[in-house]
DNA sequence: CTGTATCCTTTGGGATACTG
DNA sequence: CAGTATCCCAAAGGATACAG
């Protein structure tokens, strides 16, 4: 038999690796707004102004700037329709909706514990 | 009967309100430091140096603010020593914990969409 | 309507030095 | 060792204007 690796192949990439590329795309991902997009699109198709009242306070260009970063990964599809105006629709892709998942799960343990976290807060803040 | 509210206690705060105290928990726990803490403490208890070495990359600076961030939110606990030189020692309390499986989850994500999202990556670079 | 680019302000974040 | 404070640069991010 042989012995594990100790240098894992790409798909092993240690999230923990400052330099990795999975340490990348972790980074690029866990923040708020690329958060809030995915959950605001869910598991619907909605255009870029849609979208963008979907995700309150987010700025014009912190859409358009997570939009692509999210697309490049492969995790939302922008279907571009030629009309004028313009039309453009974006939607989840299945590793999108598979990322759904952790969102809707940090969504949920922010409304569950909602109360404990309030009342950390303000006893530190005391 | 009566009707749903409308507007919500603050229990329901709705994660997607821009001003709200579950969008301010939700944005401020939702970025790459604080995750990688959570994930890197997960159920052990670490000091301070040992949890720096742990989440490769992370300044002394940006430890010392999350730590504060999620202590203040009781999302880890702090324990001081009043030994010299001091010994602080850091772990998950529950809601802690909680949040770990959200975070793992996207560890697991990370992982698992590791090829879709390298190969979209590059095919978007293209 | 969507997207890009520019400008400008604010914040993030590293390095360093200093205190308990 | 852990924490705070300071300095300073780079990146985030808002506002606006313009192009397709």
């Amino acid at each position: 038999m042989v012995t594990k690796q100790l240098t894992g192949s790409p798909e092993d990439a240690d999230l923990a690796r400052a330099g990795s590329l999975a340490r990348e795309i972790f980074s690029n991902v866990a923040n708020k707004w690329a958060f809030l997009i995915v959950e605001g699109l869910g598991d619907r198709t909605l255009r870029f102004s849609e979208l963008r009242s979907e995700v309150e306070g987010i700025s014009h260009k912190m859409l358009t700037q997570n939009l692509r970063m999210l697309e490049r990964y492969g995790l939302i599809e922008r279907t571009v329709y030629a009309t004028v105006p313009p039309r453009v629709e974006y939607t989840l892709t299945e590793p999108g909706q598979a990322l759904r998942a952790t969102v809707d799960g940090m969504c949920g343990w922010t409304r569950r514990y909602f109360g404990h976290i309030e009342a950390a807060r303000r006893r530190f803040d005391a």
